[in-house]
DNA sequence: CTGTATCCTAAAGGATACTG
DNA sequence: CAGTATCCTTTAGGATACAG
């Protein structure tokens, strides 16, 4: 099948599971695409780590988030069998390629609170 | 103190409303990628124009969605005084700048619903 | 044609306390 | 160190009806 001019693969005719729809649900989530960005630019991190470097998530909310991710197959968990035990976060393959999303992101976002910097208000 | 790999600006120190954030807000609800990419696509396009296109999206959340894109200087609304009237609706300046971000979004998406192919429908 | 007005449910997220 | 358990508030989104 091909696909000329449905470019974006959203002209489905009934339901709405696109591709988009599926990156919404993961990058869309308040804290998901911090914490992927964390985890990409600081390799594997165990729970605590990983909740400093996002600093501003409770405990709940990264644990679920964590679930979350595991779930949708974006990140790996690994326990690590010392005494205490030690958890390690990480990307899977899918995971990683989230980076390209996360960049432009990130570039646009840039952009954009720097268009006129109302931040001043 | 050394920011060493502070490519994604998110390391910010008490507030939460970076880059990513800002994406996030505008692109992780539910139908605003999905009127972007129809916006992209199909140029201007009138109130039922597009809910036609989005495919699914009721009335009110097609008006509030382009109300919260409106205020967020990504959709703007221009009132054609024809009788009876009309309304265009297009991107601005932002909302254009929003296609590297929905197409890296859809990529990723695609490659990702395909990984194992539950959707062979 | 272009929306508003209600009403309702589900899900996200935050605060705080507690546990193996 | 790595989480759970509650409880609570806010917000997104859907259904349906009505209006300029």
């Amino acid at each position: 099948m091909d696909r000329t001019g449905d470019e974006y693969s959203v002209g489905n005719g009934g339901h709405d599971m696109g591709p988009l729809t599926a990156a919404a649900a993961i990058v869309g989530k308040k804290w998901h695409p911090r914490i992927v960005v964390e985890l990409l630019r600081d390799g594997p991190l165990g729970f605590n780590d990983l909740k400093e470097s996002v600093d501003g998530i409770s405990d709940k909310v990264l644990s679920e988030s964590l679930d979350d991710l595991q779930e949708r197959d974006i990140v790996h968990r690994t326990v690590i069998d010392d005494k205490p035990v030690r958890v390690e976060y990480s990307l899977t393959e899918w995971g990683e390629e989230l980076e390209q999303v996360v960049t432009a992101m990130d570039e646009w976002g840039t952009r954009y609170l720097d268009r006129t910097d109302e931040s001043a208000e």
